[in-house]
DNA sequence: CGGAATCCTCTTCGATACTG
DNA sequence: CAGTATCGAAGAGGATTCCG
């Protein structure tokens, strides 16, 4: 009944007794991009099933990497969110985002992707020099989902959820999204066929992705081709 | 018979199909630290097995992380390292070892401890504005272990294996090398006990210890107390 | 509906023994 | 020393059920 350890002196060994076994540290990627309900981890963990997701929360409850709490009724139900301990590793999920990044290729019809998963990829694709002076906050509706980016002092920061006062609102579904991502079509041209609504100007549509890298390095680090 | 994935069009997934195996990373970090052999890997990661470890290499030989070749004769043993693609898991094995350092506490008997792993707690403790000027090679030995760090324009580069010119050379075994990475004891006073021998200026040997964080912001962040 | 518990099958892991 | 073979134990996956 004793917890399976690598019992290595090891700092790496000590870590990934904790957030090694399958599945954990996609949670704690789901959580360090927002507060989430049970049904949310199931809905975004394929094949996960429920009593090995309940078992894996209560592991990083007890690690102090997530916290819950029931919010008020109506609602009802419980909010799994992120402790300042898990924030800590931020860092290690950045780091794999970036080296699974060429792994990719492009989306295969039996692979689940959510628009969340694309606030990583901001962040790993964003370039600081393309974004001199600019401070704005865009904000994503990505089928039924709701995603900001603030950009400021040359950085980027995506979050879950509605911005308070976005500069620009874009509306896409995730197809579309997947496309622009990969490189299948330039997101002017998915703007001028429709597939992509703007609400205030069109030009900050434009202009935010220009902040990212261009196809043509873009096409490398994704490994397309 | 085919390999289990994730299923799931997300960088971090991606990543973790390729490296979030059991076992896995800690063979990555092994080869980071410097080629291996089969029986060193064995030695270092107690209860792997020679059949998974075995597994785990051609896994990650197909990957493209590793890459094995036979010594010349007479060595004649097969050598494992790490390839370009491998290095660029070394943010996400040090961004681990960082968020795994709290956890180590005090070692306990039945834990294993290597020396090599001492280099990547070099680079996590390192205080670049302690290195202010300093350019110097140091090297240890540690039980049957030799090992490196070059500093260098504020920067550390620890790496297994004997330096080509060591400024001072430093040896120790084990446990003492964990009594004063734990802070159990002060460099300088385990030399006077006699349990650290120092081959140039002892002042060097003092200097190198200064180069990682003091005793005080230490204990917390290997969480002692 | 959110989430925990049960049961069953299948895969993976771990330890030992064995071979080149 | 470098692996392969074997087998019992543990963990994962999927369906279903039960409880609030």
């Amino acid at each position: 009944m004793s917890k399976r350890t690598y019992n290595m002196y090891c700092a790496i060994a000590k870590a990934l007794d904790v957030v090694g076994e399958r599945w954990t540290l996609l949670i704690v990627h789901e959580v360090l991009s927002g507060p989430k309900r049970f049904k949310d981890f199931l809905d975004h963990l394929p094949g996960i099933g429920t009593n090995l997701l309940s078992k894996r929360l209560k592991e990083l409850e007890q690690a102090d990497i997530i916290r819950h709490r029931k919010l008020p009724p109506p609602a009802s139900s419980e909010v799994y969110e992120i402790t300042e301990h898990g924030q800590g590793l931020e860092e290690v999920v950045l780091g794999l985002a970036r080296w699974g990044t060429p792994l990719l290729g492009l989306p295969k019809p039996d692979e689940l992707f959510c628009p969340v998963w694309a606030l990583y990829a901001m962040k790993d694709r964003f370039v600081p020099e393309n974004a001199k002076g600019i401070s704005k906050t865009y904000e994503f509706h990505i089928d039924d989902d709701i995603l900001q980016a603030r950009v400021e002092n040359q950085q980027i920061f995506p979050t879950q959820g509605a911005a308070w006062k976005p500069d620009v609102v874009i509306t896409m579904d995730s197809a579309t999204l997947l496309d622009i991502g990969t490189y299948q079509i330039e997101p002017m041209d998915a703007h001028q066929q429709g597939r992509v609504q703007v609400q205030g100007d069109v030009a900050d549509y434009d202009e935010f992705f220009q902040l990212l890298v261009d196809a043509e390095s873009g096409i490398e680090r994704i490994n397309l081709k």
